[in-house]
DNA sequence: CTGAAAGCGCTTACAG
DNA sequence: CTGAAAGCGCTTACAG
C-alpha cells in the first residue's frame, strides 16, 4: 500500500496539501487538488486507518457489541443498524459475546464482566460510539456511568437514561391483534406467554387486558398462563385453557403458538376455527407450518436502522430528547385466527 | 483511557520497558515486572489499539468480509469463525456487504466492485488477514493476486488456488441420503435440484448417481428436475416424477423438499410413506413442519471454525497443502423417508 | 536489565 | 494557498 509520503513525492506537494485535498477541506487551489486527486486516482491510494484514526482520534467506525449473533433476531438487527451507518459514512466493529455457547444467558456477573471487557477493547480500538444489541429483550445496565463516548442499547431497554434504548412497542403490537381477534369473533380469551417477569411479558399483558376492556370482554389473570418460550410449553399449557372454555388464545411467541396448534390437531381440532390462535415474533417457520400463523412481526430491521441513526446524530452532537424509542410491530396475516 | 507515559510516570519505569512488559517479553527483571503490572492492574490500562498496531503492523485482526448477513447460514458461520478467532486471540472486523438487500445477486462488474472496495478497506486497517464468507456456495474468484496477506474463503470454492476454501462435502452428503432412502425400501429415484449450473447441484447429482448405481438402481437424466431454490419449485416439479412412477425424491433444499410435501398432501398422499422425501440444508423449519423433514445439515459453524483456523495458520506461515477443504454434512432424521 | 531515540503514517495549528 | 514541524501512542533496535 502506497503512503502520504510517496504519494507527495509522485505530486510534487507536500503531503500537508495532500491531506488536505483529501479531507475535503477548501485551502487548497483547484490546480493542485486537480493534480492530487488524479495521482490518488491512478495509485488507488487508502489513507491508512490507523494512523488517520491514531493522529485525529475520530475512528467514523462504530462498535457493535452482539450479545449472540445466532439468535433469531441478530442478523436482521445487524442488517438495519449497517443500512443506517453505512449510508453516515461509518463502519462498524462487530464483537460477539457469544452467550448462547457460553452458556451465558442472564445478566449475572460473568455477563457483565464479559461486556465489560468488551467494551474496553471497543475504546482501545478508539470507536465513536458503540450500539449493545441483545440478543433477547429485558432490562440491561452495560455501558458504565463515565464512558466518554455516546452508546445506544437495541432490542432492549437501557436502565441508564444516558443511553436510549430501541425497542418494539409491544403493547401496542399485543393490543392490535387482541383486537383482530375480537373482530373475528373471539369471546373469550386466554393467554399463554413466555416468563411471567419479562418486559414483553408485562407489556403484552397490558395491550391484551386494553383491547378486551375496550371490547367489554372479561380479563382473568387466570387465564394468562406463563412459561418458558418452547414449542412444549404451548403443547401443555393449551388444554388448561381450553377446559376453562377459551374460544381464542394470545401466544407470547410462535413457538409457544405451534406447540398450541401441536395440541389441537392431536385431538381432532382445527387452529383457526376452533380456536383462534395468535404468535408472536413473525419468524420464518411460522410461514411453513399449516395453517401459517397469524403474527406480529418484530420490526428488527427498523430498530437497528433506528439504533444506527441514533448513535450517528448523538457523534454529532444533537439533543437527545426520548430515552425510549420504539418501533411498531407489523401484522402478519396467516390462517390460525 | 490512561497512555504508556502516564502509566510510566506512576511507576517510575520507562515507557520501553513497560511496551515489553505488557507485551511478555522476557528481558525485564521479575521485580520491576511486578511493579508494571499491579500498576496496569490498579489503573486498568488498555494499549491504544491504533498506536500499537500503526507502530508494529500487526493488528491481531482479522477481516471478515460477509457477502450478507442475512443469509441463513452466515450466523453459524460467523459463530464458527469467531470461536476458532477468539481462541487464537484474534480480534474480528466485519464488513457486510449486503449483497442482498443491494440485489446483488450474482458475481457480475458490480460484484466484485463491491467486494475489491471491502478489501481495500480491510487493507486499510490492516489486517492480518481475511476470510470472505459467501452467502451461497459457488466459484468465486473475489481475491487479487498480489494480495500481501492471507485470505480464505468460507462456504464457497476460490478459483485462485493461493485462497483456499472451506466448504461442505456435497458430493457425500447427497449419497448418504440416498443411500439410506436405498436402505428404507426406495427402488425408483428421481431428483428436484435447485439451479442446474450450480456447484452444488452438480456435485450432489454425482453423489446421488454413485449411490444409486452402486445399488444397481437405475440412473438417468431425465428424472433430474432442476429450477429455482424454493417451495414453489417443488411442488411445481413433482407431479411429472410421480408421473414417471417414482418413489423416493431427493430435494435440494428444504424448501423444496416442503414444496413436493405441498402437493402430495394436496393430492391425498402421505410423505415419508407414499413417496420419500429428503432435504438439504438442516435450516430450522424443516423441523416444524409435519412430518418433520428427513434431511441433510449443512455443517456450518464447522465450516466457520475451520476457516478461522486455517487463516490463523496461514497467517503464522504454516504451509497449506490442501486448497479445498470439505466438511462433513450432517443427517438428520425426520418422518419422510 | 533499562531507557533514549527513531519512527509507523497520518493531521493540525502555524508561519510565510 | 503551501509546507515544515510537532505529535498522536505505541514498538523496536540499540547503546549502555
Amino acid at each position: 500500500m502506497i503512503t502520504l509520503k510517496e504519494l507527495s513525492e509522485k505530486c510534487g506537494v507536500s503531503i500537508a496539501t495532500i491531506s488536505n485535498v483529501i479531507n475535503g477541506k477548501n485551502n487548497v487551489s483547484e490546480a493542485t487538488k486537480k493534480v492530487v486527486l488524479e495521482a490518488v486516482k491512478e495509485t488507488g491510494y487508502q489513507p491508512n486507518y490507523l494512523a488517520s484514526s491514531l493522529r485525529s482520534s475520530k475512528s467514523r467506525t462504530i462498535g457493535i457489541i452482539i450479545e449472540d449473533v445466532t439468535a433469531f433476531s441478530s442478523p436482521a438487527l445487524i442488517e438495519g443498524i449497517m443500512h443506517s451507518l453505512e449510508k453516515a459514512g461509518y463502519r462498524t466493529f462487530l464483537e460477539n459475546l457469544r452467550c448462547y455457547s457460553k452458556e451465558i444467558f442472564d445478566t449475572g456477573d460473568k455477563f457483565y464482566e464479559i461486556v465489560e471487557q468488551a467494551i474496553r477493547q471497543m475504546q482501545a480500538i478508539k470507536v465513536d460510539g458503540m450500539i449493545f444489541l441483545a440478543a433477547h429483550s429485558r432490562e440491561v445496565n452495560v455501558f458504565p456511568e463515565n464512558l466518554d463516548i455516546p452508546a445506544v442499547v437495541a432490542y432492549a431497554k437501557s436502565l441508564n437514561q444516558n443511553y436510549p434504548s430501541v425497542i418494539m412497542n409491544d403493547e401496542l403490537a399485543s393490543y392490535e391483534i387482541t383486537k383482530y381477534m375480537i373482530s373475528k369473533g373471539g369471546k373469550k380469551f386466554g393467554m399463554i406467554s413466555g416468563m411471567s417477569d419479562s418486559v414483553h411479558t408485562l407489556r403484552r399483558k397490558s395491550g391484551y387486558k386494553k383491547a378486551l376492556e375496550e371490547a367489554g370482554i372479561e380479563f382473568t389473570e387466570e387465564n394468562i398462563l406463563s412459561g418458558k418460550w418452547d414449542r412444549k410449553n404451548g403443547c401443555e399449557k393449551a388444554p388448561d385453557l381450553i377446559k376453562k372454555g377459551v374460544d381464542s388464545i394470545v401466544c407470547g411467541n410462535d413457538h409457544i403458538a405451534c406447540g398450541v396448534c401441536d395440541y389441537l390437531r392431536k385431538n381432532g381440532m382445527v387452529p383457526g376455527k376452533d380456536i383462534r390462535i395468535s404468535g408472536f415474533d413473525g419468524q420464518e417457520f411460522a410461514d411453513y407450518v399449516s395453517p401459517k400463523l397469524t403474527t406480529m412481526k418484530i420490526p428488527l430491521w427498523e430498530i437497528g436502522n433506528r439504533a444506527g441513526e441514533l448513535i450517528v446524530s448523538m457523534i454529532n452532537g444533537e439533543e437527545i430528547t426520548e430515552t425510549e424509542i420504539t418501533e411498531n410491530c407489523f401484522f402478519i396475516e396467516g390462517g390460525t385466527i
